[in-house]
DNA sequence: TCTGGGGTCCTAGGACCC
DNA sequence: TCTGGGGTCCTAGGACCC
């Protein structure tokens, strides 16, 4: 069997563990640069507030329902994460931490286990040691797994929490319960297709025959079919090094200026770098992207990227940097005000085996440069040590007006208890 | 005025090899 | 008039996830 463990509203559960007052009441969790609502807490559902909600189009609503308003906190959010998930590693020696809130356990050789109090019993202790929320989903595969845990969610009371599909009957039923568009692995365009074959429903898309499947939904539909009929099909993954590493913002205004985009574009390859070098990367290519605000249709449009093929692999910030500008230089164009950009580099080669060109420009003095720049930003905090054609003057500024405390991560903003 | 950020996998088609 | 067969690798684009 299959676990599938989701903490409830993950972002909005965070900022509510340090502010109990805020229980029972409406909060949302804005995206960077207070743009659009990411998180929701149940009450913020109920008024209607759709995921994605461009936050001044609801601004009113927020003051009209007395929403309590945050500014996305990763710092907390990531630390909060680790906590709930070493408390699962505890439930099952295989596990696979899906996204920051999910996480996945195998329950190979748990056959005389009373699963279902076993659930209860994690949800107990996330919650009794972290405050975080959670629900339980046990089923016999991955999908499965997925789907009792959505009716978890919509049976929170019913379920205490955790539901188990664990025979014929049950799984019959789930299927036709669950709407096609909601089923894991099926987005928007499967869905169209799907409808148009009349299929509404999960149980619907599992009676379709596997070449329809196959030829329309390719291999990726196939396995998920399979694995929706109870043959387990899709298997944890195993962590793995990262293929892509991306670093990109929207500005808080727009940039019209050379000199802007380039101190944010070498602000990105830094990141990258050091991305980079956390997980013992080189990478061999980086593409550098621009574009203006695509909602403003009374302003001129313009967007580009640029992949760049190093001439040797690299992780050094100051290496990444000047490839970065110098791309840069051939995508900018005057005239145009910019909204984002970013930088994503790929193609990697472990750190310790990199190949030697005949002509080979890099420069060994950087390896140990760049592990004492990380020493030491890792010591007095991040970005102390910056590339000059980074921003040395802080002028550069993220819309964050309500950023809730580093609770859990910076020893000034540690809660006080009075007793 | 204001609309996020970061990932994965698969396929078709083109370029190349013998 | 007739013009082979069998491969690999790479990339862009499209689908999906949180």
């Amino acid at each position: 069997m299959f676990a599938l463990i989701d903490c409830n509203n993950f972002y909005a559960s965070c900022e509510r563990v340090f502010r109990p007052d805020l229980n029972g009441k409406p909060i949302v969790v804005l995206s960077n640069n207070d743009g659009c609502v990411i998180a929701r807490s149940n009450e913020a559902k109920n008024l209607g507030i759709p995921m994605g909600a461009p936050a001044f189009e609801y601004e009113k609503l927020f003051n009209h329902h007395k929403v309590h308003v945050f500014s996305a906190n990763f710092a907390l959010y990531g630390d909060m994460s680790n906590r709930v998930m070493t408390i699962l590693s505890d439930y099952s020696p295989q596990m696979e931490i899906y996204s920051i809130d999910e996480s996945f356990l195998k329950l190979k050789g748990f056959d005389l286990f009373n699963l279902q109090s076993y659930g209860e019993e994690m949800r107990k202790k996330v919650t009794k040691w972290t405050g975080i929320p959670i629900s339980v989903g046990i089923a016999p595969t991955k999908s499965l797994s997925k789907l009792a845990n959505r009716i978890v969610k919509k049976y929170p009371e019913q379920t205490k929490g955790c539901y188990i599909i664990d025979s014929y009957e049950k799984r019959i039923k789930a299927l036709k319960w669950l709407k096609i568009e909601n089923v894991w692995g099926i987005g928007r365009q499967h869905t169209k297709r799907l409808q148009a074959q009349n299929v509404f429903t999960a149980y619907d898309f599992t009676q379709l025959s596997d070449d329809w499947v196959k030829n329309n939904l390719t291999i990726v539909g196939l396995r998920l079919k399979h694995d929706l009929q109870g043959i387990p099909t899709l298997d944890l993954t195993e962590a793995q090094m990262k293929k892509n590493i991306a670093t990109t913002r929207s500005f808080e205004t727009n940039y019209t200026k050379f000199e802007e985009l380039a101190e944010r574009v070498s602000t990105f390859a830094s990141s990258c770098a050091e991305k980079l070098r956390k997980q013992k990367s080189c990478c061999n290519s980086l593409m550098v992207f621009i574009h203006t605000n695509g909602h403003r249709k009374d302003l001129p449009q313009y967007s580009r990227n640029i992949v760049v093929k190093l001439p040797f692999a690299t992780n050094s910030t100051i290496e990444l940097s000047g490839f970065a500008l110098k791309a840069l230089k051939k995508i900018f164009k005057d005239g145009y005000a910019y909204k984002k950009a970013g930088v994503i580099v790929q193609d990697f080669t472990p750190e310790n085996r990199i190949q030697q060109t005949l002509f080979d420009n890099r420069n060994e003095r950087h390896i140990p440069l760049m592990q004492t720049i990380d020493k030491l930003n890792l010591q007095f905090g991040q970005q102390k040590i910056r590339l000059a054609s980074q921003d040395t003057k802080r002028v550069w500024k993220m819309k964050q007006q309500k950023l809730s405390p580093h609770y859990t991560t910076n020893l000034n903003d540690i809660i006080t208890i009075n007793v």
